[in-house]
DNA sequence: CATGAATGAGGCTTCATTCAT
DNA sequence: AATGAATGAAGCCTCATTCAT
């Protein structure tokens, strides 16, 4: 017979619900959340329509799942970078880091990415609670770090930290979503943001 | 018996045309050009859907419309901006120009800016070659300004123009979406482009 | 100003309608009755659709009167035909007589044969009388033609003459409908009812 | 706890795809493809409209199945009986055959038969590739036995057999669907033809 | 006479969802 | 854990028809 599996092996559910997280992922970066058909996902997983309901309570509760686990992927990502700077560490270089780790998380999350950071993708959080929490989060965190800097003379001061975070989060998506070179893209922003050196 | 209409009254059928694409841009900018339904938008216009057919052809054509005229329209006051310069002008002053036309572009047109300068409605264009035109002009427009400003030094060279016109539209977009302030919006950005004082 | 109209010339209206007749018949000719659209009707006789109203109670009345015209038309040609004979003639000159005017028929009326003598058409009888009491014109005329053939021995006796009426009819109308050279199918169908020689 | 269903019993979906079938073929021979909707179809099959597309592409591949099945067993029909003569059979004892086989095949299949022989359904045959290779093929089988006919002298030579087997065809389906008694219709064109005895 | 504009009904199709198996 | 089968709502579109102009 079929030896036993080791301790913590996904379960033939658990491998699934990947397989229908990923298939939900790709086809909402190629389409939205709009666009994005119950059928076309459960194709894309090798299921049928209503198997997902197995899994998921609803196409809506599947979306936001993926939706939310964009967004906590981006800010462990994101936490990551900056906490692993040795400490205590200045203002800009943690800015510096963050960009960076925002721009690797486009490249490293792909269709993950694409379905978070594309922002009118965000009328979708009206009806999703869970992914707008950590959204909120996430922009909080970077709300955070750009008054860190404007404190610090960095960014200039006098500015709604928010409008700030916005320039530069909304930058750095459409560049990244528009699939441009992420050195490039990292070096212009670092330049605009006048963190060139170290 | 009633009065002979002034020579270049719109007709009826004009009147009812313009409802319609007011309609559609707002549902558009509400729920994005897949969350958008014919009947909303007729229901918004007062019609029935059905009526629509008498004046687009589709559904398609109707959202393209709207897409394009919020493109040409955001031309026209670039243009009109960048025109209104006494030429002839420096790079650095026709892009600061360009930044608060770019946001002026937002606060007017208002709905069909927000349909048009939401990136991830560019996957729209796939099916819109009258939209993914005028689009494509609009921001070829700009990489010539970025361009030009790279040349005279205002903007880092040996930085693909496209990359940095990216990062700045994003930013404004996402910015001037989010409902920031527009005065806010444009110190910063000209902060950061390093236009602050003529 | 214009010189009046001669006497007898038909009006405008006259003229529209009859280009409405010949629009729709060619429309029923290539899409059957039911698959013909007010609109196509229009557009071929350079109409629009609401205009037909003018000239045709609705759509059903439209259709109906090509038909019956088609029918009509189909009648007159045997009648004359019948009616050229040297009288008082023999039952199978008077067969042959009839065979050759209905293709005759199918040939001269073009669309209107079409549109009349597709057997399937015959289900829009239903709603429309006067095309259905032209149709049973037509064919009592010919049941009596047979019978006529079957007294004189010409035709198998013992058999209702409607089933040999409709073996003839049909097979004229399908030869004729398909576009067989009128010259092959006569030949043939004279053959077969023994009708070769005077 | 139900006792296992017999090796070969037809599932459920089988059962439901033939009464749609059925209904369909019903609805064309009553109105004509045109005028079957399918909703029209559904009511009949006790479904409702939509649930059709589980079991069918489109309302068009619905309607082309019906077609195609019913010349499909019109030629089983007609090669089984072709078949079951004492081989080598005589061309005219081929033809009787055959021509019996036609009327029992009109009234065996009913409204598959109503649907297939009814000549101007022949248009459906642009949009419907694979009813009207069929319809071809039960054609030049015909075209065949016609042509045996031709050269065993049963029936006219230097005719294009083509327009003898319109003929015959379009008088036996013009008398069946009339519903003419098919004892009288065999007899009847069994003398036009001159097969009348052994 | 004819058009422009609108309507309402109906047609085809997609889709999220349910449920028995 | 997954499928087969069905549903009902909704979506897009066509069309006969009406009516003011």
């Amino acid at each position: 017979m079929s030896s036993p599996p080791p301790a913590n092996a996904p379960s033939k559910g658990d491998r699934t619900r990947r397989r229908l997280l990923d298939a939900a992922a790709a086809e909402i970066a190629r389409r939205g959340p709009d666009g994005t058909s119950l059928a076309a996902v459960a194709r894309r997983a090798e299921l049928k329509a209503g198997s997902v309901y197995f899994h998921f309570d609803s196409r809506d509760h599947l979306i936001e799942a993926v939706l939310e686990e964009g967004v906590r992927e981006s800010l462990r990502i994101l936490d990551d970078a900056v906490s692993a700077l040795a400490a205590p560490s200045a203002a800009p270089e943690r800015l510096r880091a963050a960009v960076r780790a925002h721009l690797r998380a486009i490249e490293e999350l792909s269709d993950y990415a694409m379905v978070v950071l594309a922002p009118p993708f965000h009328t979708a959080g009206d009806r999703m609670p869970v992914y707008r929490d950590a959204l909120r989060t996430y922009l909080a965190r970077w709300t955070e770090l750009i008054s860190d800097a404007q404190d610090a003379g960095v960014l200039p001061g006098g500015t709604d930290p928010r409008s700030l975070r916005d320039l530069v989060l909304g930058g750095l998506n459409a560049s990244g979503l528009a699939g441009r070179p992420v050195a490039d893209t990292a070096r212009a922003m670092e330049s605009l943001l006048g963190l060139d050196d170290g």
